[in-house]
RNA sequence: GGCGUCGUGGCCGAGUGGCUAGGCUGGGCUCUGCAAAAGCUCCUACAGCGGUUCGAAUCCGCUCGUCGCCU
């Protein structure tokens, strides 16, 4: 029997949880989430995870797993997730996972090519020579050691750069060398389902979920966050800008209005991320009847 | 009705005879361990009409509109 794990895609707040609980459900299976802030145990009402009630309806995996306090990222996230569906798989034929990130489903879905773990100073360092002597110096830098990495990333980024010039640092050999990995097989086929909304629709949506949050108490949880808000895993959206208003940098309808900006933003990010990927089945929000059916028949079409 | 004021792209806002201000919003995009991150890119306007000038958003006139004051 073919194991199946239906991926469940699209923007924030278009309604991907309350659907994969009806699957999950549906499909008697458990959900993987796939969201690289959901994660983290001390952010609740930001993140938007599933609320208790949700969480009761179907097992969840990869919900407030993990400590802001510990660094966290797609590669481990990739063998964790893999773990865990292994392990599921030995008792379900179908599971289901549910993602906003879209890096981090491509890297269960794909796989990264493998990389070394590093130290971590060897990041401190390249992000001092940044803030001192600039981006220029780093990518020349990555010039000398990596020329193929030089000519082939995304050389005003300097997230790109540091990232390059690290594993050419930390390992001694270019960046470029290890992305030459075949493409993973994974035990499983993936059936992808994407939800869509009008720009429009969309972006209400998001403006009355912002709302909610700051109803149900966002201001207080970002209060108590705010002595950790350098940690990486808090420069979030909904966090962020509620810090440079705890800050006294500016009143709280306007970090509220940035958040909603902010998350709009992020939306559309988001929505360009899936769009390239070609295999992926859209519907629209607000006509999931259909997505049932469809799933079985193509389960079904693969087991034949 | 009279006098004055102002009229710049979706919004804010500089410019005051010749060289696409800038910011914000918005759109498009990139993506192999910071990804709710980070970065790239697009949107050439000067209320209208006429005049002066080699050349006008910038000067002059009229029209329309704005706001203010007066009657």
């Amino acid at each position: 029997m073919t194991k199946h794990l239906i991926v469940i895609l699209g923007p924030t707040a278009i309604g991907k949880t309350k659907l994969s609980i009806t699957l999950a459900q549906h499909f008697n299976t458990v959900i993987l989430s796939c969201d690289s802030r959901q994660f983290f145990k001390e952010m609740t009402i930001g993140t938007a995870v599933p609320s208790k009630e949700e969480l009761k309806q179907a097992e969840h995996y990869f919900i407030q797993n993990k400590t802001i306090f510990e660094p966290y990222n797609v590669g481990q996230f990739e063998r964790d997730a893999l773990v865990q569906l292994d392990s599921i798989f030995k008792t379900k034929d179908i599971a289901i996972m549910v993602g906003g990130s879209g890096l981090y489903v491509d890297a269960v879905l794909n796989g990264l090519d493998y990389f070394p773990d590093l130290d971590p100073a060897i990041r401190t360092q390249l992000n001092d020579t940044l803030k001192i002597s600039g981006l220029e110096t780093l990518q020349m830098q990555l010039k000398e050691l990596d020329p193929i990495s030089y000519q082939n990333i995304e050389i005003e980024n300097p997230h790109r750069v540091i990232r390059a010039l690290e594993i050419c640092l930390g390992t001694g050999k270019s960046y470029s060398s290890f992305k030459q990995k075949p493409k993973e097989v994974r035990p499983f086929t993936p059936l992808l389902i994407g939800l869509t909304a009008p720009r429009e629709v969309l972006y209400n949506r998001i403006n009355q979920r912002v709302d909610l949050m700051i109803q149900d108490g966002l201001v207080s949880e970002a209060r108590e966050l705010h002595k950790y808000k350098d940690l990486n895993a808090l420069q979030t959206v909904g966090y962020r800008e509620l810090f440079g208003h705890i800050d006294g940098d500016y009143n709280l309808e306007t970090a509220i209005e940035e958040i909603k900006k902010n998350t709009r933003r992020f939306a559309k990010r988001q929505g360009t991320w899936f769009r390239k990927n070609t295999s992926i089945n859209w519907f629209d929000f607000d006509n999931t009847e259909g997505i049932i059916p469809f799933v079985e028949q193509k389960i079904n079409s693969n087991d034949l």
